[in-house]
DNA sequence: CATCTACATCGATGGCTGTCAATATCAATG
DNA sequence: CATTGATATTGACAGCCATCGATGTAGATG
């Protein structure tokens, strides 16, 4: 593996690599709708809304959740191609 | 996901977030025998020697890589059970 | 024992990052 | 237009981390 892919794959495996936003994306996969607005995950994590707005920015550009302004909220979702590049490094 | 899991698989996938981690990986994966010596990761990677040995030790303490001392030299090779539960965390 | 070689550890440093309080933005509402 | 409410941005700060040079350790060799 050579230099430039192995910047790229490490930066994408860093958003991934935090708790609290592994825990944003489990929120949102659980979710009935798919999608979640950041006033819903506010509470489960303990963190302030600032903190989590910052995570949902890293989440998104790595490309791994996309934000949806719909009126006031701006509503989450995974991206499931993404996710699955990750899987496939490993498999 | 609770904090807990959150924080063990955080911590593992941090292990793996790095571009020289990645490409050591790689190495060791590519080589003939499944096992190599720091010496013959230093200059591929254009890396100081104790900055192999730090990350190397990342890696063993995280499970991804063993270490076996055989004379002067130490082998590293790849724990791939480890590396499984990756992909099943993303699959 | 002295030396050489492969590797680990230490100490220092610059850069990155997670966090929050304060503030800004922007849509809805009255 | 003023206000409220949801979210983003900014600024600041503390802690972590990748990196290197210098040094320590331990096996091999003469």
């Amino acid at each position: 593996m050579d230099r430039g892919t192995a910047d790229a794959l490490a930066q994408l495996l860093k958003a991934v690599a935090d708790p609290a936003r592994l825990q944003l994306m489990s929120l949102i996969l659980a979710s009935s709708e798919g999608e979640l607005c950041v006033c819903d995950m506010t509470e489960p994590l303990g963190l302030s809304q600032p903190t989590v707005s910052h995570h949902l920015k890293v989440l998104a550009a790595a490309g791994l959740v996309v934000r949806e302004q719909r009126g006031t909220w701006a509503w989450f979702s995974l991206v499931p191609e993404r996710i699955a590049e990750l899987a496939a490094v490993f498999g």
